[in-house]
DNA sequence: ATTATTTTTTTTGAATTTCAAATTAAATCA
DNA sequence: TGATTTAATTTGAAATTCAAAAAAAATAAT
């Protein structure tokens, strides 16, 4: 009874009490595993607190309609015990796919990736402009998800969920986007636009909150259930992992870290602001600056002023330098509000080493408010080009997840 | 069958799954209940999405151990309207009473709630010094409540519950003290040394935190799901409410605003670092700098120097105008980071009108990501002086609250 | 080779919770 | 006085979960 096909958003509806609970074990369970990667029934069970004949009804449900799957057990058991041997369970990737695009200035990046998570294809489409109207990025979009499944060898129409990552500010409950730099309107109903070409679930995001649920489905943050991550690539993003929650404040736009005040009146930044963290930190921050303190070498761009600050140009450094601090002190800050366990910096491209470096890890370390308890643990995490697409599914694979088994529960009668 | 006594910790071990949920419904009823002050049955029903008749057996049960009543309807409806007339329920006062307790420099203040936080006596008692021993600390707060109880006219044994609210670095979770300024010590297990004196609960927290529960349930915040609350005393403090819950971070040190860095190798704060937003907005900072730039007026306190600025001197505009830009990043800040739908600025003393004031709170809504969305609420509430104390009882409410309705399903066999 | 032991998983029957539907209660309207 | 309306309660059924018992599947011991 395995099923693979598009799920119907129209059923998820309001919940009642009693179906929110009903729904409750088989969410945990399904989390538990995807977490885990692959657990026996009985690890299930201590994990969720649920007993393990509740774990064996609710995993065989799953089982039953193609969710998960039993993992053959491949080697003879390296540490043999006695006993019963424990099946591992895992999730089953052909369940559905699902599709993760990233819109940014010079290309949309698809990855499609497996209900487990694994990469089925990827591709990407350069674009033109950066910044056009909504019925022209939708259909780059598509076009881009077709071509990416014509190279897989499927049809878009197999795809159950999609995720959409923008640089912006977006409220993923609605689907809205308030502003996006890839964007020539504001206040677009992204998702009410996106859903007249696809009928499958469509899930829109700021990029910086799907790269934190990367972190923690596939990433550093998994089985971590409270964390930061912050990211660069243009700008400055953040994602805030509460109570295994992205947390997205009340108007969706929350955790916009790049444009948090670090000096009063201080440089100004792309947003027409002053003294936003981003203004200090983002790459063109810095060559805004090293054009004004021009001393004649002509920094280009940010490879040739790292390259001159490696070589010992009293200028580049304190750029850097500036930079770094400037970088510090805004993650001091989220510390000293947070108190996070774990921060991870998260990265697609090395170039942001002068950011990522202990020296700056260590001086946010000495801002933070002192006690008798471990700081936060930092992590670098240098994903490849395709992490931001990555993120935008992870974040369409737990709403599938969570849609599926809303709609297990509804048809059962 | 009414109860009126002390609530035996020692049951409150960990639960589970299956008797959180058993649990989950009485804990809902009862916060609605005590959110909306006095309700009917069927607006119960609607608010939890609980039906009519699971909200019945609910309070019937509830009732019948004391933890709430009926209210007699005393006015002949107002809106004469067909039908069964709905019977409104409340908390029952008498059902406990609840102790909350506030040190700061200069006093213990101590206030007495009944379990629907009316006031039934206060007290303060003077300290000699701020700063002291453990122990010592421990005998005069139970000094303290043991006055408040005679004035009474009650023993302290009829006390069901212990708030406490340090100014300080607070694990509210394992009621650890890592750093007071009431303090001697460092690193200390506050709730077992007075757990020695008392054998009824005790919570400790961080005085911020408390105020933000305060605001919660009697205050501003009633009935909102998701805000931030700023205070200031000696220090400035923060309590963030998310989801119905204080936030406290990892190691139960979050939310410490008044820490946050507002100024790269600025001010030196009281906590031995530079740039914290506290070293510029603290009454301690403005005296400092009025100091510095001592016009030979002499500005002694706070009093004369705000009379100073509002009278046109110079000097002291300049010093609260800093101070409030500075507040006003540091709030922005806060925006940026939660987006949170509602701010209160929580004050006992209206002397801090020059950060609360609408010029600020202008600036604030300047600094903030711009959207096509309504900017968060700011709310300036000014309590009485028993606010701080006020809060150390509502956060014991809430959580004897919780153990008397767990204690009720262990009770039931 | 057979039995004992251990551990995981499944089955079973009971307890608990919740709800829909029907019923009762208590008011006003006609 | 009876009809109507709304709130609260009762009742019986459905769903969920679990403890305890049983079964399954391995190794260890004899």
């Amino acid at each position: 009874m395995a099923s693979q096909g598009v799920i119907d958003l129209g059923k998820a509806g309001r919940l009642s009490h009693s179906d929110e609970q009903r729904e409750s074990g088989k969410q945990q369970v399904i989390d538990t595993i995807r977490a885990a990667g692959s657990i026996a029934r009985i690890d299930i069970s201590t994990a969720t607190r649920v007993s393990p004949a509740t774990v064996t009804a609710i995993t065989a449900e799953l089982i039953d309609v193609g969710l998960i799957e039993e993992v053959v057990p491949e080697t003879p058991r390296q540490v043999a015990k006695r006993g019963r041997p424990r099946v591992a369970l895992k999730i089953r990737g052909e369940a559905h796919k699902i599709a993760g695009i990233k819109v940014s200035h010079r290309v949309i990046s698809v990855v499609v990736l497996d209900f487990e998570g694994n990469n089925i294809v990827d591709h990407e489409l350069p674009l033109q402009l950066g910044r056009m109207p909504i019925d022209k990025l939708c259909k780059m979009i598509m076009d881009a998800l077709g071509q990416a499944c014509s190279k897989g060898g499927f049809d878009v129409s197999s795809i159950s969920g999609i995720g959409v990552g923008l640089a912006g500010l977006v409220d993923a409950k609605r689907n809205f986007v308030y502003w996006s730099s890839s964007l020539d309107e504001r206040n677009v109903d992204f998702g009410a636009h996106l859903a007249r070409h696809t009928p499958c679930p469509i899930f829109i995001d700021n990029d910086a909150n799907l790269v934190a649920k990367a972190e923690h489905l596939f990433g550093k943050g998994r089985n971590v259930s409270d964390f930061v991550v912050i990211t660069i690539e243009h700008g400055v993003g953040m994602g805030i992992v509460i109570d295994n929650q992205i947390y997205r404040g009340s108007r969706g736009c929350g955790a916009e870290f790049g444009h948090t005040k670090v000096q009063l009146e201080g440089a100004l930044c792309q947003c027409g602001q002053r003294g936003c963290l981003e203004a200090y930190v983002g790459d063109y921050a810095l060559l805004r600056e090293a054009n004004i303190t021009n001393d004649g070498t002509g920094h280009r761009d940010l490879g040739q002023l790292v390259a001159a600050a490696r070589s010992g140009d009293q200028m580049a450094r304190s750029i850097f330098d500036r930079a770094g601090r400037m970088f510090a002190m805004g993650l001091a800050n989220v510390v000293n509000i947070f108190d996070p366990k774990l921060i991870i910096l998260s990265g697609a491209r090395l170039s942001f080493d002068y950011l990522y470096s202990d020296q700056v890890i260590e001086e946010m370390r000495r801002w933070v408010v002192q006690i008798d308890a471990p700081p936060p643990e930092v992590l670098v995490h240098n994903w490849g080009d395709l992490m931001w697409a990555k993120g935008a599914a992870a974040y369409a694979i737990e709403e599938v997840s969570t849609l599926a088994i809303r709609e297990l529960a509804c048809s059962e009668n």
